[in-house]
DNA sequence: TCGATCCATACCGTGAGGGTATCGGCCGAG
DNA sequence: CTCGGCCGATACCCTCACGGTATGGATCGA
C-alpha cells in the first residue's frame, strides 16, 4: 500500500471531530458525496473500519478514535515541516515567544532585557493566545518557545525546562464567605462550580466554559463560580475579587517549551537566558513572592 | 496556501538523499522532469528555495536542511499513524519488540517470563535489527518498544526508561599487544582505528563502516580494528577475540524506548515489568556483573 | 404514512500529475 | 578549441483521480 495523502487525513480528522459527513464536507469547502468516498477509500486501503454509520448517527471505532489522534500529529508534522523551513530560509529570523496574557509571573520584562545582550539574540515576537492554542503552535511550528503551566497542557512532543513553582490560590467574589479567610484546603471548596477552559471553536459550551482569563474573573464577579489559579494571577486583580492561598493544592510550575531536538542558536540562548534568570528570581524574593506574602 | 501532500515530502527527501534528481527519480518509479516539476512547484508554494542547482551538482540549501529532517519526521508520523490504526483495529494485540541481537544484556528472558504472569500480558514478538533501524521502527509505528543503548541513538520522540548501566570494554584481537592487560584508558587506544556504524543503505561506506555485530568481529578478527562495547557483549565473543575493560569510559545505559504519550495497558504492563525486573537485577550481581569481575 | 434527514451510489467533467522528446549549460577528453 | 556525454529544465500530450450534481435507500419523528 502506498502512503497516505495528508488529504486523506484532514478529510478524517473533520470527519471524525464532527461526527457528521454533511458539516464535515461544508467545513472543508467540497460536496458530501466526494467525501463519503474519500473516507471509503481510505478505510479499504488501511484495511480496518474507522467509523460505524447508520443513516442517524456516526461514531468512531476503537481504530478509529486512535486515528484520530495520530492523523493530527501527523497533519502537525506537516505544517511544521514547512514553517520550519521557510523560518530558516528567510534570513531576517526572529524567536515567535507564546504565552497567555500575564502568563509570566513577572519574569519575561527581565528575560529580555538579559537576552537582548546575549550574542546569539535575535528579535522577539510575543503572541498572546488562549492556553490550549499555546502548546499546539509550538508544535506546529507557528512558535519557537512558549511558556506554559505545566499541570494544563499535554507536552508530547516538546522539550521544556521548568522555570519556577507557585503557590495556588482560589479566587473568589470579594462577598463569598470564605473571602477572608488567611488559607482554605481543597476541601473547603468541594461544593463550588469550577469553569473549565474551552479547548477547541467546535466544542459545545455544555458546561461552564471560559476561553480567557477575562471571561474567568467575569464568571466569579458573578458569583458564577470559583478558581484556583497559580499565584501570580493577583497582578490581574480587580476589586471586587479576592484571594485565598490554597494549602494543600498542588504547586504549579511554569516552564519554558520549545519543539523537541530543536536547538538553533537564537532559540538555545533564549532558554539559557530564561532559567538563569528565573533561578536567580527564584532565589531572591521576587516581586510575585513579596506582594504574596504581604497579601496573606 | 493549502497544506502539502505527502507525496512532495517524499519526492523532496528522495531527491535531497541523492542530490541526483536522476536518480531520485529511479528510486521513485517515476521519470525525472515530473520530479524537477514537483519540487520546482515545491519551492514556489513555500516560498524558499530548497536546492541550489548546476547541472553538474545539487546540494541543498540551509532551508533545504532544516526541510529534510522536518519531513523525515512528518513522513514517519504519517507512516505510524496509519500503521498504529491498523493495530488497535486488529482484536489479536500483540507487543512488538525491536532489539539487536544479544543486545538485551542477558535481561530479555527474565522480563519475559515475567511479563507473561501479567493480567495485561499480550504475546510479544521479537524482531532483531540493526542499530539504527530500531529508533526508526519505533516512531513509524513497525514496533511498539524497543531495547536501545543511549549512546547510540536519537530518542527524539520516544519516552525512555532506563533499565540498567554498564560498563564498557574494548574488544581486541587475541594477538594484540593490549590483549593480555587487566585494563586499559581510553588513552592507549588513541592510534586504534574505530569502524563507524554505517546508518543507512544509501550511505557510500567511504570509512571503515559495519553494519551489525558479526561484522564488527570479523574486522577485529582480522586484525583491521578495535571497538569499545557495553560488557555485555562477552556473551558473543569468539575464541579469537579477546576483551579488556576500559576504565575510563563513560558506562553506557541499557534504556526500554517506547512512542511518545503512548500508554497502552499491554505496553504499560511491558514498560513496568521491565523496569522491576531491571532494578532486581542491578541490586543483585548479575550474571553478566559476574562473568565480568570473574573475567578481569 | 409521510416527510425530513443523512449517508451511499451513479455518472460526468476537469485538471493535477505522469510520460516522452528535446533543449541548454557544464565539464572532460582529445 | 571542439566535441560528446551528463544532467536538469522545458514543451507537449494523455490519463485518471478527485470533485460536482442527481438520486437512491435507510431511519426516525410527527
Amino acid at each position: 500500500m502506498d502512503r497516505l495523502q495528508t488529504r486523506e487525513l484532514a478529510y478524517f480528522v473533520a470527519v471524525a471531530e464532527e461526527l457528521h459527513f454533511g458539516r464535515a464536507a461544508e467545513r472543508l469547502g467540497i460536496a458530501q458525496p466526494p467525501l463519503s468516498r474519500a473516507i471509503s477509500r481510505l478505510e479499504r486501503r488501511m484495511g480496518v473500519p474507522l467509523l460505524e454509520r447508520t443513516s442517524r448517527k456516526v461514531t468512531l471505532t476503537p481504530a478509529g478514535e486512535v486515528f484520530l489522534t495520530e492523523s493530527r500529529r501527523a497533519l502537525d508534522a506537516v505544517d511544521a515541516a514547512v514553517r520550519r523551513a521557510q523560518r530558516a530560509g528567510r534570513p531576517a529570523s526572529r524567536l515567535v515567544l507564546v504565552m497567555k496574557s500575564g502568563g509570566d509571573c513577572g519574569l519575561l520584562p527581565d528575560i529580555l532585557a538579559a537576552y537582548e545582550t546575549d550574542p546569539d539574540a535575535v528579535p522577539v515576537d510575543i503572541v498572546l493566545c488562549s492556553a490550549h492554542e499555546r502548546a499546539q503552535m509550538i508544535r506546529d511550528g507557528r512558535a519557537d518557545v512558549g511558556l506554559l503551566h505545566r499541570s494544563n497542557t499535554d507536552l508530547t512532543g516538546l522539550d521544556t525546562e521548568e522555570l519556577l513553582t507557585e503557590d495556588q490560590v482560589v479566587v473568589l467574589p470579594r462577598s463569598h464567605h470564605l473571602a477572608d479567610r488567611a488559607s482554605v484546603r481543597l476541601a473547603d471548596l468541594a461544593g463550588e462550580t469550577m469553569p473549565h477552559w474551552s479547548a477547541d471553536p467546535h466544542n459545545t459550551p455544555n458546561r461552564l466554559s471560559v476561553r480567557d482569563v477575562g471571561q474567568l474573573l467575569q464568571l466569579i464577579a458573578l458569583g458564577r463560580a470559583v478558581a484556583v489559579v497559580p499565584a501570580s494571577v493577583r497582578g490581574q486583580l480587580r476589586d471586587d475579587l479576592a484571594c485565598v492561598p490554597v494549602t494543600d493544592a498542588q504547586p504549579t510550575a511554569l516552564i519554558l517549551a520549545w519543539p523537541q531536538g530543536h536547538r538553533a542558536s537564537a532559540l538555545a540562548a533564549f532558554v539559557r537566558t530564561a532559567t538563569t534568570v528565573a533561578a536567580h528570581r527564584q532565589q531572591t524574593p521576587s516581586r510575585v513572592k513579596r506582594r504574596r506574602i504581604h497579601a496573606t
